[in-house]
DNA sequence: GTAAAAATACTTAATTATAGGTATATACAT
DNA sequence: ATGTATATACCTATAATTAAGTATTTTTAC
């Protein structure tokens, strides 16, 4: 049984020798091909089909998403490892219902890569947790809480401004005054130390509330 | 004379392995260290210093621009070498009047990376040629831009948005009107569709422009 | 039961963003 | 060269956010 047949496609060539060598060090892997956009992968794996590919999301010509259609419509055997950006609960979504096998983040580690590879290789699907619900999301709340000293209605409150609604609005939605609303947020502010609605958001993106 | 010790400092830690297994490839390099965010390099570096440091641009809580200042005002011998997503003239002359002295892209070969570091080892500046043309400039946002049918400016200022920069502050750092900002504001909302900052921060997330 | 924290609500004032209209110069492409 | 897209810039208004101060009620914790 010969080596793991490994195809990597991302716009960012500095990434792929990253990898290439990465996968040098180790044993049971070759890669057989690269490729810099989808419609390049397409052609190149025409006439030499690997197990896996790694597929990175925002690429020229042909994107991450189309490009994934594709092969899952013409070849049932490969198994397709999501390289994205960001923990994006639609894309995994998207991606998975597309027939993705995984989805690695690029800010992970080699090893959260590795473990993606053995999952997919034994047949298995590689999906970031989507929700971390309920439970553990009141925790992970909780900790990060405690951390900039918000409160449960504060976190509410940044939570429904990153649905795009204005403090009317959430003031209606929560039966309370908008003037109340407007207090919560210049205290949201001061505590989280940024200047604007958009550095809230940042803030929040970054610290998954929303 | 020992080994070039360099420091990599990027978001992805992904590609920062792969470079690490590059790097333990070659001979005469040793990565000694690497970051995720500017904030963090700059705390690693103050107790073991690098020769080189691969300093990414697009970094969380420390942006590469606001680290390449920090570095030159504090670090006189340490060359830094600028990893970007894109060939935007803009930012290369930013960063080479900050005292980078080198620029390489990312999606550029392993061996542009190797000649930058050669090149900025021996005293010299390793830029890209200026005379970009304006069709290759924004590679990776070009279909994007088409669907949602953003103009470069249009993206440009979304992303000055991202960074909590105001309509007045936009226009003073773009030497442009804050009026022709404004315009500007309002021509990407009605394109994306979202009712305020709030939603264009998320769809800038959604879309990796930010 | 009491003290502290959180949530509530209002005021005044200044700043910023959004909505809509309009207009001109420049760059782009056929 | 000529139309189209883009970038520029201003106006009037309204809506929304931010800043700063204050004060009451409710909840929570000890």
């Amino acid at each position: 049984m010969g080596d793991l047949k490994i195809f990597i496609a991302d716009d960012h060539q500095i990434l792929i020798d990253g990898l290439i060598s990465f996968f040098n060090e180790l044993d049971g892997f070759e890669v057989i091909g690269h490729a810099n956009d989808g419609a390049f992968l397409l052609q190149e794996i025409a006439t030499n089909t690997p197990d896996i590919i790694l597929l990175d999301l925002n690429m020229p010509k042909l994107d991450g998403i189309s490009t994934l259609k594709t092969l899952k419509a013409n070849y049932k055997n490969v198994k397709v490892i999501i390289l994205s950006n960001y923990h994006q609960s639609q894309l995994i979504k998207e991606t998975k219902a597309l027939g993705a096998n995984g989805y690695v983040l690029k800010n992970g580690s080699k090893s959260d890569l590795l473990a993606a590879i053995e999952t997919v290789r034994s047949g298995k699907l590689f999906f970031p947790e989507e929700d971390v619900k309920q439970t553990s999301q009141f925790v992970f709340t909780d900790e990060f809480m405690k951390k900039h000293q918000l409160t449960k209605r504060e976190v509410e409150i940044i939570k429904l401004i990153c649905e795009e609604m204005s403090s009317k609005e959430i003031g209606d939605k929560l039966f309370i005054s908008e003037f109340t609303v407007t207090t919560h947020r210049r205290n949201i502010l001061s505590k989280v130390d940024v200047k604007n609605t958009a550095g809230l958001i940042n803030f929040a993106k970054q610290n998954g509330i929303a």
